[in-house]
DNA sequence: GTGGTCTCCTA
DNA sequence: GTAGGAGACCACA
């Protein structure tokens, strides 16, 4: 090195942590390995080395290396035993990343140093006290505070991410101080993330003021007796050692022993193809592209570089001590670093640490002031986790009040903020002389609360934790916060488990399945039934056990099982597929659909004089009186009394009246089973939809639904609270309910609903040559099926073959059986099976689909979707011959209900910014599986039919290249029932 | 009051 | 034959 060359040194360790908080996470396709940090990384480097050919701006270098800490423990830690002992373990998904950086430098041909016991910032102090001996300049690409004492001639900071560069000058404006002032700064001020001490009452403002005035640290703690204010004066006198102990911590080592020296970190050209391969092996696709045009390499000529795993007895993870450090990564003995197998390992780390969970109720706090929020909050921000969960005094999203809200950092270290409680007395508190604060003690305004919490909430930098995060997505929207970034442990645990055995992804049940822990349920703290008190007015102390152990579990169940995610191979149906689409039905929920009540309410009166004159007859008919909703009375009448011939159909014991029976004895002559039938029909209308629908609208005449995202096992949704995937659409009167549903006044309902989505994934499963001809030659599937099988021409085919021919269509997606399909077009079972076997010889390919499906289950206890989602059904080796064929028929139906599911959630996923970039305004409302509302102004209607067709309709691209179109037919009309 | 059974609404 | 939710009834506590 000599006189006019520059060497650049990289804060490798700064450089990840940056990388990995300021990008969102991203796993590598082909097995779920994680790579955001890579990423980010690369980027930087390659944008950095990119800067530096460009001789242009000056600052050339001619010398390079990237400096990493290598553990936590250093000379520093014999000094002061605390310094950094608050860090904590580095996000579960960052840790296999940091060996995969140091290939990545490797790759770009840069030296990569790193030493025992020594920091980051010791070895670049070391390099630059030498290279500014030897007549060169520095830069130092980083932004940390910690290395602003070696600014001075020749050396200045680089914030590449700012693209800010830092001199003495700069410094000072900064700090308030010049550079060789900064390490007296510091051991004054001390640093909260390290844990160096300094001097309590003393911040930057104060420090630069008093280092102005006394010239440095010595003189200033000699005369500390000359200073005014008293408290100031008796801290300085009190913690001077202290403050000796914290300028001995932040002094950076210029004399550290260097195993590389300053002259081989010489700057070569890079070597094209090796930094190809490594970014190939990474695919990261668009970076490749961008250095293969720079460097002027063919990438397609270049072999993608294998990425050779090792597992590390010890990972970094196993031990909190080696913090970001590369400890456990050792080399291959042609001295090429191998790379830890860190997922599978983490796993079992994290299995290993959750079923050693303990958990202290006493050990939660309590927060009733805004200063222990801030502090408790400023907790989430050095480790980058908060997991939390809102309480409030519904059920429902929509309708809940915020009582509190609840936040864990680390396992066991969890809080609860009450927000909205009251006094358990109710109003008999308004006689009492106590005032509620008296009473149940202080709680923050909710707003101020809100205010605190939304920059940490929003915080793109602390990625929140929930369970069912939609719930308290949508509670925080309706209070102006936006949460981001988040995880959500319920469908973390969807992703990996969804499956028919296992009941379900709350959280209790996965705090007893993966902690070994039982939770405080709700009942224990409110009660239930008549006893039940709202949570508002529960005992504070109590509700801080429930609901900071709700925030505790959470997060714990997050460490076990996110680092599966990526194990498993399920980070993309995680990320794509399930997170995404929260906050679309957040905002689905929350917009609700307008309801006309004067509809429902003329049909309740419709369907009520009918049902009345129809009870009428029946207890005519009957000879009696009686309860014609009772199967068992209604059994008894029409079996006992009346001697009807019964097909005696039982299962729990009683006679069965269903449909299907009492068409049949219909047929035979009998008046009263139709006429049961009819009134059944006319009270399920009346009762489940247009007497009920009312109850559930809002002030402005909006239904707000509530989508669950994780209680199916094939991937579909499920409404609740009202259910409006089940509003009726087969009989003229259960039509009549959907024209009240309507959009108001200037805007028009849109429904788009794909047609035939279900046999079009299974022609492309099952690769059925036939069915997928017909499919692109737009013909109508069911006659052409019809044609195959009876030889029947479609031209005036008679609608009962069609009909048939339909049925099998549908029995084939439901895993068909003979006695399914007997059962549903009501023909011997014989039959039936002839069929089926006619079927299968025209399309063998269904077989072979089928008889796959099932193999696959069975060696692996789940089928998967096109889009990789998985579906388990362990029971489909059970030696019950009705059970295992159950989940056999179950299995060939997932993959096909679910790759539909997969499809229309991209689709939805992808909505809103399309019709946002087309400058649209519709509202996406609902989804009843292969359908979605909208509300369209009047004027955009035109516009945006054509293009919600499209989203839908190319849903699966790019991952999934169908080879069947998928159709679209895309209406709008003044309500659901012309828009249908 | 809770939970199970029956029935029926949807894709 | 697949996947759901919900209302009514009824036996149990």
């Amino acid at each position: 090195m000599k006189k006019g060359d520059h060497l650049f040194l990289v804060d490798g360790s700064a450089y990840i942590f940056r990388a990995y908080h300021a990008l969102p996470p991203l796993t590598r396709k082909s097995d779920g390995l994680p790579v955001g940090a890579v990423s980010g990384f690369c980027n930087m480097l390659w944008k950095l080395v990119e800067e530096s050919r460009d001789t242009t701006v000056g600052v050339a270098p001619t010398h390079f290396a990237v400096i990493f800490d290598h553990s936590s423990t250093t000379f520093r830690n014999e000094l002061y035993d605390q310094y950094k002992a608050n860090r904590t373990a580095p996000p579960e998904d960052l840790v296999p990343q940091f060996a995969v950086i140091r290939e990545a430098v490797r790759a770009f041909d840069l030296p990569c140093i790193e030493k025992q016991g020594y920091e980051a910032d010791d070895l670049i102090a070391t390099y630059t006290k030498q290279a500014i001996a030897a007549g060169g300049d520095v830069t130092i690409v980083s932004s940390d505070k910690d290395l602003m004492q070696l600014v001075g001639p020749g050396v200045i900071l680089y914030d590449q991410m700012k693209d800010k560069r830092l001199g003495p000058e700069e410094v000072k404006e900064k700090f308030g101080v010049y550079p060789e002032k900064m390490i007296d700064l510091q051991a004054l001020v001390g640093d909260t993330s390290d844990n160096v001490p300094g001097v309590p009452g003393i911040g930057p403002k104060t420090a630069a003021q008093l280092l102005d005035d006394y010239g440095d640290l010595e003189t200033l703690l000699e005369r500390a007796e000359e200073i005014k204010q008293a408290k100031r004066r008796e801290n300085l006198v009190a913690f001077a050692e202290q403050a000796r102990l914290s300028k001995r911590l932040v002094t950076l080592d210029c004399d550290t022993p260097l195993d590389t020296p300053l002259d081989d970190l010489f700057l070569n050209e890079p070597d094209g193809e090796k930094l190809i391969a490594f970014l190939k092996a990474m695919e990261f696709t668009t970076l490749t592209r961008r250095v293969a045009a720079t460097l002027e390499v063919s990438a397609s000529d270049v072999e993608t570089a294998t990425i050779a795993v090792d597992t590390p007895a010890r990972g970094p993870d196993l031990d909190p001590m080696a913090g970001s450090g590369p400890a456990a990564i050792g080399g291959g003995e042609d001295g090429a670093p191998r790379l830890a197998l860190v997922p599978a390992m983490l796993v079992e780390s994290r299995k290993g640490e959750a079923a050693a969970a303990s958990f202290d109720h006493s050990a939660y706090l309590t927060i009733r002031d805004e200063a222990s929020l801030r502090d408790f909050l400023a907790e989430a921000t050095e480790t980058g986790i908060l997991a939390f969960d809102t309480e409030t005094d519904a059920l429902s999203a929509m309708n809940g009040k915020l009582v509190g809200v609840s936040f864990a950092v680390a396992p066991g270290r969890a809080a609860y903020v009450p927000l909205g409680h009251v006094s358990p007395n109710g109003e008999a508190d308004l006689l009492s002389e106590r005032s509620a604060e008296e009473e149940i003690g202080p709680q923050i305004p909710l707003e101020t609360a809100l205010a605190i919490l939304k920059p940490v909430l929003e915080d793109p930098a602390i990625l929140k934790v929930g369970q069912n995060t939609k719930y308290d997505t949508l509670v925080m929207m309706r209070h102006g916060i936006v949460v981001a970034p988040f995880d959500d442990t319920m469908l973390i645990s969807y992703a990996l488990d969804a499956s028919a055995s296992l009941s379900g992804h709350g959280m209790d049940e996965l705090s007893e399945r993966f902690l070994g822990h039982k939770p405080i349920s709700f009942k224990d703290l409110c009660g239930s039934g008549r006893n039940a008190r709202p949570i508002a007015s529960c005992e504070i102390e109590r509700v801080t056990h429930y609901a900071a152990e709700d925030a505790d579990v959470t997060l714990r169940l997050w460490r076990v099982l996110k680092p599966r995610l990526a194990a498993e191979g399920l980070a993309s149906v995680y990320e794509r597929l399930e997170k995404p689409l929260v906050p679309v039905l957040a905002r689905m929920e929350e917009r609700g659909i307008m309801v006309d009540r004067q509809i429902l309410s003329r049909l309740s009166g419709r369907f009520a004089q009918k049902q009345g004159g129809l009870e009428a007859e029946i207890a005519e008919l009957a000879g009696e009186e009686f309860n014609p909703g009772s199967p068992k009375q209604l059994g008894e009448i029409l079996f006992g009394k009346l001697g009807l011939p019964g097909g005696k159909k039982t299962k729990g014991g009683q006679w069965s009246t269903d449909v299907k029976v009492l068409e049949e004895l219909a047929a035979e002559g009998h008046p009263l089973p139709s006429k049961i039938v009819e009134w059944r029909q006319l009270t399920k209308l009346k009762g489940t939809y247009t007497d009920t629908l009312p109850n559930h609208m809002d002030a402005a005449g909006r239904i707000h639904t509530s989508y669950s995202m994780a209680s199916t096992t094939t991937g579909r949704l499920s409404s609740s609270e009202p259910n409006l995937q089940n509003i009726p659409v087969r009989t003229e009167e259960g039509r009549a309910i959907r024209t009240a549903f309507v959009a108001p006044e200037g805007k028009k309902l849109v429904s788009a609903d794909y047609s035939q989505i279900e046999l079009r994934i299974l022609a492309h499963i099952a690769d059925i040559p036939q069915l997928k001809q017909a499919f692109v030659e737009g013909l109508d599937i069911h006659a052409m099926t019809a044609s195959e099988m009876f030889g029947v021409p479609v031209e005036g085919m008679p609608s009962d073959v069609r009909r048939r021919a339909k049925a099998i269509n549908f029995g084939i997606i439901y895993g068909i059986s003979a006695f399914g399909l007997a059962n549903q077009l009501a023909i011997p079972r014989e039959e039936a099976g002839l069929y089926i076997r006619r079927y299968f010889e025209r399309f063998p390919g269904i077989r072979d689909y089928m008889d796959a499906t099932k193999a696959f289950a069975k060696q692996h206890g789940y089928v998967e979707t096109l889009f990789g989602r998985r579906a388990h059904y362990p029971d489909i080796k059970s030696p019950n011959a009705s059970m295992r064929a159950f989940n056999e028929r179950a299995a060939i139906n997932a993959p096909i209900q679910g790759t539909a599911a997969d499809v229309i959630r991209r689709a939805m996923v992808r909505m809103e910014p399309a019709l946002a970039e087309a400058g649209l305004s519709a509202k996406m409302l609902l989804q009843v599986h292969d359908e979605l509302i909208f509300e369209v102004p009047d004027e955009e209607v035109d516009a945006t039919l054509p293009l919600v067709a499209k989203v839908m309709a190319e849903a699966p691209l790019p991952r999934v290249d169908l080879s069947v179109p998928l159709v679209v037919d895309a209406k709008a009309a003044e309500n659901w029932e012309a828009a249908h």
